[in-house]
RNA sequence: GGGAGUUUAGCUCAGCUGGUUCAGAGCAUCUGCCUUACAAGCAGAGGGUCACUGGUUCGAACCCAGUAACUCCCACCA
């Protein structure tokens, strides 16, 4: 039969993926295993795939794959999440395309089209997912909009109510004027803008009586006595403003102290008031207080008992409060109040400045400060012992140098917003009643019981149910608990097993959006954590160091590099890329070496797939078999290490130099029966022949986390004989530790010294590779080189290996090792290249044992250094010596 | 403004408790090979003042102090 000379990956993909699925490979119900378990971070569900999707899932993927073939209950759950802003702000445009506006429909005729949406859209990302070779358990798939998973949020929120952690009033919050909604603290993104400062003269009233103003003590003269200049980024806000403060201690303004003025272009009278909240040296010193539309202003106004005039509508449109520009945009408001300033003369001048804005998380509309009626979260009681798991080492972050961040944010955290003003998401469960009272209950009827105590007359109509949800990430902290139903049944048979879950993956991004709130969650509700150890990956970057966005168009579409590439060379390189906890760089090159590795593997089984087997042939191969089980377990020992640290790359890149130097380049190039001239078709022994099938097997499951399509395509192969219908790689057992005899594997080194040393002696003498040559040995190491004969013959071509006491003369030498080699060759040897050479290496190899010496003749050394330190320093010596004394003897042979 | 992190080969990164012939890996580069698994390959080679300056030490890429550049997080100066 034919093989494929190149790997085809999609119809492999394809193939596999419905035969897992078919046999039901990804699905875990609780047994007697130990369970292993990750929550898939939910994307949201009107997403697509992107770059760091593909990075998350195909750690995830690696882990649970790994799990599952260690002989875990491996329990993938994917999902997810409503992201209420971001999905409401969607389907609100997708209605504005078909002509409806959102005002002219009910909160339930919205909920249908937001739904529709949801059906049509959503999931998308998961079949995206599957592309990947996601082994998610599919019949396990949340959404945090399910009726189960909505019913657990209400129960949370009534539980933290009922604890008073829960609370309603009016704060000052981010409100995002085009999501019309409050967002969180976390919810906003501050960036550098650039902006102008401008300088607006405010008339002060009665001043004209001041006259000459004795005693003034200032630093400049004010250009006109009945002014007086403040600075604002946010002119369009003046007509808000209810007052000018001033420091009590700036003696420029000391004549201002209880005076009014009057606001430009409207002429509304306000107050000069007093407070050290004023930096003297900003601007020029006096500021314009606007309690509506600034949280230290309103805080300022609190405290002066200043009256808030709030002069926006909720999409930052100026209200009829507002007197001029009425309707315009706040943005476009600020360039015309200008113009009107500058033609009545009372803005002094601009400047250009530099500040920090707000922007929503969502939306990445320029955040407006709001006063507003909110519900909050205490966050203090919860933040408290989610610190605590964290900084005592039950949950881990790796890498750890997050631990500092989440501390900070723990302790410096403050009352969540959780409310907001949309329709998609989890109704906050509260019901107002007539007189003015709420009261807050799972549902209605049951609210209605808790109305009744308050006046029994009450009835279910006289209830309202507050308009607000609640922010996503109040039911994404759930997640862990919900998705098993912890929540509404604590103590069920799932919740039991799977939770804590594992290992959460997760970007860093959201490490307090999320990942805190799952621990405080947890602990609120179970009093364990929510999982063991959180992997927070990098940021997916291209090459350049910019972060990949749909905006930057710098990112490439997942699908058409899994199509380009296949599964599995593209979760290979991320995987090559991507560093525990950094960024990751990503470039396409890396995707080319993952599939060119996968195409590697395809072509050392073609290799071992053409073998014929010829019993009476008998193996020379045992060193070599036993070398590489030894070299396997080697690595395996290694890979399992890294695993434990979660050095995901490390790990790829010890299979990958498994696979590709000791399997390929030398395990196969030792044993591979050598090309004949005229014998057709080269035959194995059928020793031989099994000992690499075995391997090869072995081999495809060590790849399997990383290139799960290939290694299950191959290991249905009749190369490894018949398979049973579930024999399958997904679920085949990593092959556990066995023995490692370091003393061959040092061995072998040492000859692939040799071998590399002979091929360098046939390329700087410009030999033909096919050129067999004779080698003759001058071993003082103890190395039977005999035994090694089979393997230095055939890699290095040699024709005869002889064992020999004395250097021989007239011959090209080398060392490897701590022994010496010789090739005769027909050639004439250079004396004078050959005496350079040696002369260098001498120089080197004294100048060497000079400074082991001088360690090993240092008495502090020898006091302080660990003994085997000092074991190494004497090996050294004794090897450096042993080397020195071959060198000199080739020299003084060259000089004879 | 506060805090954290990073800086090692052209690129992406290892380097664990200071000590192994320690200055490494993969990719890229250069040279030679169309050798019967693989040119997506094979064989060989070159490439670094470990950001900088000092210090501690018998010994420093590693520890300490300072400097510089970059990144991230947090923070209400109009």
């Amino acid at each position: 039969m034919s093989i494929a000379k190149t790997y085809s990956p999609a119809e492999a993909e394809e193939k596999w993926y419905s035969y897992w699925l078919q046999h039901n490979f990804f699905r875990s119900v609780p047994d007697e295993r130990e369970p292993y378990t990750i929550v898939i971070p939910p994307p949201n569900v009107t997403g697509v795939l992107h770059m760091g999707h593909m990075l998350n899932n195909t750690i995830q993927d690696v882990l649970i794959r790994r799990a599952r073939m260690k002989g875990k209950n491996a329990c993938w759950v994917p999902g997810t999440d409503h992201a209420s802003i971001a999905t409401e702000a969607k389907v609100v445009a997708m209605l504005k395309e078909r002509g409806i506006n959102k005002k002219d429909i009910s909160r339930e005729e919205f909920l249908k089209y937001a739904l529709e949406w949801k059906d049509k859209y959503g999931g998308i990302i998961l079949e995206q997912l599957k592309k990947l070779g996601a082994s998610c358990d599919w019949e396990r798939t949340k959404f945090t909009m399910d009726d189960d998973m909505s019913e657990s949020v209400i129960d949370y929120f009534v539980h933290l109510h009922k604890k008073g952690w829960i609370y309603r009033g009016v704060r000052m919050v981010n409100w995002d004027p085009q999501g019309k909604t409050a967002v969180s603290d976390e919810e906003v993104i501050r960036k550098e803008v650039n902006q102008k400062l401008y300088y607006i003269n405010y008339e002060v009233a009665g001043d004209e009586e001041r006259g000459a103003d004795e005693g003034r003590t200032t630093h400049h003269t004010p250009r006109t006595q009945s002014h007086i200049t403040i600075a604002t980024t946010r002119p369009e806000t003046i007509m808000a403003d209810a007052a000018i403060c001033i420091n009590p201690n700036d003696e420029r303004y000391t004549h201002l102290h209880g005076k009014t003025v009057f606001i430009p272009l409207i002429d509304r009278e306000i107050p000069v008031i007093l407070d050290e909240y004023v930096t003297m040296d900003f601007g020029t010193g006096c500021l314009k207080v606007t309690p509506a539309h600034d949280l230290n202003d309103y805080e300022l106004g609190q405290k002066h008992k200043l009256q808030i005039i709030d002069i926006l509508n909720d999409d930052a449109t100026l209200n009829d409060k507002a007197q001029i520009l009425v309707g315009e945009d706040r943005f476009v408001a600020r360039k015309k109040i200008a113009v009107l300033l500058e033609d009545a003369g009372a803005l002094e001048k601009t400047e250009d400045y530099t500040s920090q804005i707000g922007f929503s998380e969502r939306t990445n509309a320029a955040i407006e400060p709001k006063l507003s009626m909110q519900w909050f979260c205490k966050m203090a009681e919860l933040a408290k012992p989610a610190l605590e798991y964290v900084t005592n080492g039950d949950v881990k972050l790796i890498p750890e140098k997050f631990i500092n961040t989440y501390r900070h944010w723990m302790e410096n955290v403050r009352d969540w917003n959780i409310s907001r003003q949309l329709w998609w998401g989890q109704q906050i469960p509260a019901y107002y009643l007539p007189n003015g009272e709420f009261v807050v209950a799972k549902t209605k009827e049951e609210a209605l019981l808790e109305a009744q105590k308050i006046d029994a007359s009450f009835t279910i109509s006289d209830l309202t149910q507050d308009e607000d949800v609640l922010d996503t990430w109040f039911s994404s902290g759930l997640w862990p608990i919900s998705v098993f139903d912890g929540v509404r049944n604590p103590d069920n048979a799932e919740i039991n097993y799977y939770y804590p879950t594992n290992d959460l993956v997760t970007a860093p991004e959201i490490l307090f959006f999320w990942v805190a709130r799952m621990i405080m969650a947890g602990h609120e509700l179970r009093e364990t954590k929510p999982f063991t150890n959180v992997y927070l990956t990098g940021i997916v970057r291209d090459k350049l160091g910019r972060k990949m966005s749909k905006s930057l168009g710098n990112s490439p579409d997942p699908l058409d590099l899994i199509a380009q590439y296949g599964a599995d060379g593209v979760r290979v390189g991320m995987l090559l890329c991507s560093p525990a906890g950094n960024d990751l760089m990503f470039d396409e090159k890396y995707c080319k070496q993952g599939s060119g590795f996968v195409n590697k593997i395809w072509n050392a089984f073609k290799l071992v797939k053409g073998w014929e087997v010829d019993d009476s042939l008998t193996s020379k191969n045992e060193t070599a078999i036993a070398w590489f089980a030894s070299r396997f377990n080697q690595a395996l020992a290694q890979i399992e290490d890294d695993f434990k640290q979660y050095r995901l790359s490390e790990a790829l890149m010890a299979t990958y130099k498994l696979v590709w130097d000791d399997f390929c380049a030398w395990y196969l190039e030792m044993v591979k029966p050598v090309y004949q001239q005229g014998v057709e078709r080269q035959k194995i022994d059928a020793r031989t022949y099994s000992a690499t099938v075995a391997f090869f097997e072995d081999i495809l499951k060590a790849l399997h986390p990383f290139t799960p399509f290939l290694t299950e395509e191959l290991w249905h192969d009749e190369l490894f004989g018949e398979r049973a219908e579930l024999d399958c790689c997904i679920v085949a057992q990593l092959p556990v530790n066995g023995q490692v005899n370091t003393q061959l594997i040092a061995e072998v080194e040492v000859v692939k010294q040799l071998i590399e040393k002979i091929r360098n002696t046939r390329d700087t003498n410009q030999l033909s590779p096919r050129d067999a040559l004779p080698l003759a040995v001058k071993a003082g190491s103890g190395i039977r080189y005999d035994s090694y004969e089979a393997i230095i013959k055939q890699l290095g071509n040699i024709s005869e290996l002889s064992l020999v006491t004395d250097a021989v003369a007239g011959s090209n030498s080398f060392i490897a090792g701590t022994d010496e080699f010789f090739i005769k060759l027909n050639i004439e040897i250079d004396v004078a290249a050959e005496t350079e050479r040696l002369t260098k290496e001498k120089e080197y190899l004294e100048g060497f044992l000079k400074s082991v010496n001088a360690k090993l003749n240092n008495e502090r050394f020898m006091a302080n250094a660990k003994p085997e330190i000092v074991e190494n320093e004497l090996k050294k010596k004794a090897d450096a010596e042993a080397r020195l004394k071959i060198v000199e003897d080739s020299l003084s042979g060259l000089a004879g």
